[in-house]
DNA sequence: TTGTATGCAAAAGGTTTGCAATGAT
DNA sequence: ATCATTGCAAACCTTTTGCATACAA
């Protein structure tokens, strides 16, 4: 959707307890910078050759780590990895049901939206997302 | 969230043009007879006592052709393993981002949303869900 | 200094693939 | 009869774990 501040996200991971290695702030710089929800792997690729000690078992540790902390969360992808993006700017997303791709989406009506009542559930809402789903274009044909 | 019809599920395979096998009919009456987003292997486990033929590779492949066909979907679990629901009523999800579970709610209001405009892209949307993030009962203690 | 975070190597799962046999239409 | 679907077994990938070491606070 659109790029965050690594500063934030950084500062965030502070007020949550994280402490901030190198590997972290490496890897927080990384999903800041991109939108594509990449993989922990994918991520493992993008940051290695600049931090070459860096282990993929740190990724998945530190990924884990920030989802918990709501620093990052992982996004609906159909399929059987895990993907993630950082969290950011309230947006949406378009799901293929036929080749699995998923898109940003902003829809500037839908960011408001009056939350449901979990009354019964006691549940704590903090965001939402909405997926939509269906078909791209590619696969319409 | 609520219980689909087998048979409702098989009429739509049919009209999609899915051959309708035991190991398909077992799937689908399995798939739509819990709303606890089940993994292919707790499907399988579900399914092979009264289905001993059937194979792990069989209840993957299926599941993947339900979906292309949306007669199911992958749901947004967080967590490395893919987890699937029967089409049916909308419904919303509330994922709790610390213990990863993930529970049906029922949101009348949210239910017949403005769709955003795809025109740029293109994309065909035909059903939508919203996720819900925050922290569930058990883990805000 | 203290406890969290990391790296390594190995184990554990989950998912996919090729190929021959089976079965729905 | 024809082509999609299945089962098997093996390969492949992703993710997790245990333990000793390193390092942020």
């Amino acid at each position: 959707m659109k790029r965050q501040d690594p500063a934030e996200l950084e500062s965030l991971c502070r007020r949550k307890g994280l402490r901030l290695t190198s590997q972290r702030k490496a890897i927080l710089t990384a999903l800041a910078g991109r939108s594509d929800h990449p993989t922990a792997d994918r991520l493992y690729d993008q940051i290695q050759p600049g931090l070459p000690e860096i282990s993929r078992t740190t990724v998945y540790r530190v990924l884990e780590k920030l989802v918990e902390a709501g620093v990052a969360r992982t996004v609906s992808h159909p399929g059987s990895v895990s993907r993630f993006e950082a969290i950011g700017p309230r947006h949406h997303h378009l799901a293929c049901r036929r080749c699995s791709s998923l898109t940003d989406i902003a829809a500037p009506g839908l960011n408001e939206l009056p939350l449901p009542s979990t009354r019964g559930l006691s549940f704590r809402i903090e965001d939402y997302s909405i997926l939509f789903m269906g078909i791209c274009t590619e696969c319409k044909e």
